[in-house]
DNA sequence: GGAACTGTACCGGCTGGACGGTATAGTGGA
DNA sequence: TCCACTATACCGTCCAGCCGGTACAGTTCC
């Protein structure tokens, strides 16, 4: 038996997505989506009666996804921190594409998308402090891995960037 | 006498990045910004031809912003660590507006503006390698920046991220 | 068992409004 | 008289949302 296939669902979000990350929201238009998902729009629209509604279905498979991430995080065999900044770059991962996604979505003064990337912070931010007992190193730790992030997404990556945080944190005994 | 007033082709440009960075990008039509700079439509026209023209208009204001903030920064009386780090956080000041509405931009897969943005951070760079005389520091503080400048543009910033990451700097003496 | 009906999943055409851009006539100040 | 606008009227395109329809799998009732 061949693996379940994507439901029509999950498609359209998953177009939705990859158009906010890789055109940004101008281009993710309800007929943009739509082709991308490879359904009509009647059909996108079936599933998802407004485009409100599809940034609230995207949003809720993210606080799902969100909710995994923060426990592997917290069982990761590398430990938290070393997970943190490894999954901090795009990997090209659903989990990423949704967390890109969403930020666009914030950019456009939505709270929604605001409060639930806020939550998703708090939860990873919970794990490190706990791990390290430190504030001040976490919030730092947790910057470094929004930078991480921020540059990847703007096309500002730097090749070497997470050898040289894995070298400053060694010195600081986080790693 | 009072100050020199705003030109209206800068008016111009200040609305179209206050609709950036508050509205985001599908707020800023051109009839929003007409708005906003209280010119006409056919006035904002009249400075610049196309909404292409007025991005081209807004990154050339930015890249001479950046030069000077550069310069500022290597002769800061707080040093240029302390500097950046301060201004990552956005101060409300027109730089920090411009940073903001580029990034925007830079979202929509405009390479323009992502060039822009890569030579400015260049520019910081180098700066910071020079004083300290650590590229993994160096890096690693620019990281930090970029995470205050993320948290601050997407309404995620914590009240005390700054004196947090002033604590661990000073631990690695570079502050 | 089969006709009548219901619910689910989708297609594709349409409309009204917004948007980028053009055009043009007019106005006030240097 | 030019420059720097304002005001208004358009045009073509794009977009969100709506609607009528189709296909088809189940269910109900006789």
């Amino acid at each position: 038996m061949p693996p379940a296939e994507r439901s029509t669902r999950d498609r359209v979000l998953d177009a939705f997505e990859t158009l906010l990350v890789t055109q940004g929201s101008r281009a993710a238009t309800l007929d943009a989506v739509a082709a991308q998902a490879e359904v009509s729009k009647g059909g996108l629209l079936y599933h998802f009666h407004s485009k409100d509604e599809l940034v609230d279905g995207m949003l809720t498979r993210l606080r799902e996804q969100g909710a995994r991430d923060a426990a592997a995080m917290s069982e990761a065999p590398e430990g938290p921190v070393g997970y943190y900044l490894e999954t901090s770059v795009d990997s090209g991962s659903d989990f990423d594409r949704a967390l890109i996604a969403a930020g666009r979505i914030a950019q456009e003064n939505d709270t929604r998308a605001s409060n639930a990337l806020a939550d998703l912070r708090e939860g990873w931010f919970v794990v490190l402090r706990e791990h390290l007992g430190d504030e001040s190193l976490a919030r730092t730790i947790q910057l470094i891995g929004d930078g991480l992030y921020f540059d990847d997404t703007t096309g500002l990556a730097e090749k070497n960037a997470l050898q040289h945080v894995r070298d400053v944190l060694q010195r600081l005994g986080a790693l």
